[in-house]
DNA sequence: CGCATTTCCTGGAGGC
DNA sequence: TGCCTCCAGGAAATGC
């Protein structure tokens, strides 16, 4: 379930290979994964060279130049990797992007296709109709938002949860990570985002950027799919407070981790430190 | 405006 | 072993 951090790690991890990098040819194996551009991708691509590549939201960019974005989402089962080229071409391989007098390529593998791929004009407007898919929003940045900005966005009778996985708002967060903060900062995921107090707000906004700044440093967390751009597991799971961890007990105080559907989703919460 | 529900999709888990 | 159902969820669409 790539979110932030796991986007951000694997941005990191292809931008540090491909960088500087002269694509020579694309490989497309279904065209329903791609979406922009209706010329042919390969000829779109071919000759450009990889000027940069960074995360937005929970969007790979990668930046091809002359006003040319290449966005990559990795929905919920996507991996984007930089694999030999030699190696077996696993199922669902949906894109492979070869580079010139380099072995290795960029592979995309999404087996759910939750995930997919824009070519856009360099704005890549969330807003904006591309052809066959709406690229994916994204607006502020939790990592980045001011206390300010993260009061005003918080500012609807909404419940909490429903908010933070809004991705119209702020974008980047994900249901492990929004239970992981809301477990933090004491927080019922059900509780009104508009009833909570500055005090409380300022204990959310801290509670999210740790959680998202250490997931960073361990690579993201590695449920099922998820893989880093090398293909490696993230650590970030096995440090999980409370998602994934029902009916065992909470690492703050000791009370018995209870499963709950909040905003139609699994939710994961210590009911003696998150009371209702 | 808010919120629940459904849709897309595949693989893995659990029941029988 | 095999078949069935359910579930995971990012984000859009729909209905109340």
């Amino acid at each position: 379930m790539p979110e932030l951090p796991e986007v951000e790690t694997v941005a990191r991890g292809v931008a540090q290979r491909v960088t500087g990098r002269r694509i020579a040819w694309t490989w497309l194996a279904r065209n329903d994964v791609v979406h922009g551009e209706p010329m042919p991708l390969c000829a779109a691509l071919r000759g450009r060279r990889i000027r940069r590549v960074y995360r937005q939201g929970k969007q790979v960019r990668i930046d091809l130049g002359q006003g040319r974005l290449l966005i990559v989402h990795l929905g919920m089962t996507g991996r984007l990797i930089v694999a030999d080229g030699k190696s077996a071409v696993e199922t669902h391989t949906h894109l492979r992007i070869t580079f010139e007098r380099w072995r290795h390529e960029l592979r995309f593998i999404d087996p759910r296709r939750f995930g997919g791929v824009w070519l856009t004009d360099g704005a890549g407007r969330g807003s904006k109709e591309w052809f066959g898919r709406r690229v994916p929003p994204t607006a502020a940045d939790p990592l980045t938002i001011s206390l300010e900005s993260f009061r005003q966005a918080l500012n609807r009778r909404r419940q909490i949860k429903a908010l933070l996985l809004d991705q119209q708002p702020i974008s980047g967060v994900g249901n492990i990570y929004c239970d992981e903060s809301l477990h933090r900062a004491h927080l019922h995921p059900r509780t009104r985002a508009s009833d909570l107090d500055a005090k409380t707000v300022g204990r959310l906004w801290r509670s999210l950027r740790r959680v998202l700044e250490e997931a960073v440093r361990a690579g993201g967390s590695s449920i099922s799919d998820y893989r880093t751009s090398e293909n490696e597991l993230g650590m970030f799971q096995i440090r999980h407070r409370v998602y994934g961890r029902e009916g065992r007990p909470c690492r703050r105080c000791g009370a018995s981790i209870v499963h709950l559907v909040v905003a139609g989703r699994s939710t994961f919460i210590c009911p003696r430190c998150q009371p209702e």
